[in-house]
DNA sequence: GTCTATATACAGATAGAC
DNA sequence: GTCTATCTGTATATAGAC
C-alpha cells in the first residue's frame, strides 16, 4: 500500500528532478542534485525510484500525456481562425504555467530526440499532419490565408515555447519585468494578420 | 611555432567539440566523445587545450563574437521593413548554415544561462536596447506597424533558431525533406503582414 | 523509511615511454 | 606529438544498520 508520506515523497522527488533534467538534461543531471533540490539522501531516492533514468522515463511520460492535447483540441467543426487562435494561447499557457516542462523537452531536443524518437514519428507526427490537412482544407476553402500549414504550426511551437526555453535570456534582457509580459497581445496580432485571408 | 598539424588538429577538437557540447551540454559532454569525434585519443586531446573547460570557453567566445553581427547590421538609415526582413534572412542563414553553434547557445540558456549572464546583461541587452528604440522610432514615424519592438526581435530570434534548434523534431515529422524547405517563403510573408503599418 | 558506508564504473587530468 | 598506464574525484547504485 501507499503512505501518505510515500506520495508526498514521490512527488517531491518528480519535482526536483524536473527541474534539474530540465536544466542540465539527462547526462548532466545528477541524483546528488536532484536529492537536494527534494531534501531526500541519495539512497532514500533511490528507494523511491530504481534508477535515474526510471524518474526520468516517468517524467517524459507525464509529459507526452499532455504534450499533444492543445493540437488535438483543435475542432474541424469550429471557426478556422478562432480554433488557431485558441490553440496559439493554449500553447502559451502552457509556457506559462509549465515552463519546466517545456525545457524538459527542449533538451530532448537538441541531444536529438533519441528516447522521444518513436513518439515524435509516431503519435505527433501523425496528429500534426492531420491538423495540417484541416488547415490546407480551410485555406482551400477560403476561410483561412493560404499559409504552408507545416510551417504555421512550427511557429505556433516556436513563438509560444521560447517564452519558457529562453526564460533565462528574456529576463536579462527586460532586467525585472515578467518575460511574458506583452507577449500574449503581440501573439494575437502576429497570427491575426497572418491568418487573416 | 604552430604547425600545420597542430592548426589541423586544434580545428578538428574545436569541431568534434561543437558537435557534442551543442548536443549534450557542457555537463552532459565527455572528453571521450569529443576525442572518439575527432579521431584522436583523450591525452591528445589534452595536449591541444588545457581543459574541458577551456575548449568550451574558446567555443564560446566565438559564438559569441558572431552572434551579434546580424542585429548590430540593422541600417537606422536604411528602409524599415526591409532592414528588420534583412535582420531576419541574416539569421535564418544562420540558422542554416551553423546549426550547432544555435544549438550551443540554446545549451547555454537552457541551463539558466550562467556562463553567459554577463553577456547577455552587457552586450546583448545593450545592443538589443538600441534596437528596440530605433524600431519604435520606426513605429512612431508610422513607417512600421506600432508593434512591441521586444517581442518583434524576440519573435525573430523564436521562428530562425527553432530550425536548428528543434532540428531532430522537424526532421521526423517530415521525413526525409529538408527541414527549412519552405521556411524562408512562409517567413517572409508573416513579417511582411505584421510589419505593415 | 532513512541513514552511513561502500562497491563499481567512469569522468577529467597527468606521468612518462616512445 | 602521440601513446599506454594511472591518479583522483565523482557518479550510479547497493548493503546493511537502525
Amino acid at each position: 500500500m501507499t503512505t501518505r508520506i510515500q506520495k508526498r515523497n514521490r512527488k517531491r522527488i518528480l519535482d526536483a528532478a524536473l527541474e534539474v533534467f530540465a536544466a542540465q538534461g539527462f547526462r548532466g543531471a545528477t541524483l546528488d542534485q536532484i536529492a537536494a533540490e527534494a531534501g531526500l539522501s541519495k539512497p532514500n531516492l533511490l528507494y523511491y525510484f530504481d534508477s535515474k533514468e526510471a524518474i526520468h522515463r516517468l517524467l517524459m511520460e507525464d509529459l507526452l500525456a499532455s504534450w499533444l492535447e492543445p493540437l488535438r483540441a483543435i475542432e474541424p467543426a469550429g471557426d478556422p481562425r478562432a480554433e488557431i487562435m485558441g490553440y496559439m494561447r493554449r500553447k502559451l499557457q502552457m509556457s506559462r504555467e509549465f515552463p519546466r516542462e517545456s525545457r524538459l523537452f527542449a533538451n530532448e531536443i537538441l541531444q536529438g530526440a533519441p528516447r522521444l524518437e518513436d513518439f515524435i514519428a509516431r503519435d505527433l507526427k501523425a496528429l500534426v499532419d492531420d491538423r495540417a490537412a484541416l488547415i490546407a482544407r480551410w485555406s482551400a476553402e477560403g476561410r483561412l490565408a493560404a499559409v504552408d500549414p507545416y510551417h504555421l504550426i512550427f511557429s505556433i511551437w516556436a513563438l509560444t515555447q521560447h517564452y519558457a526555453d529562453f526564460d533565462a535570456q528574456i529576463r536579462l534582457i527586460r532586467e525585472g519585468s515578467d518575460p511574458l509580459e506583452g507577449a500574449e497581445p503581440f501573439l494575437e496580432r502576429l497570427f491575426e494578420r497572418l491568418l487573416a485571408p
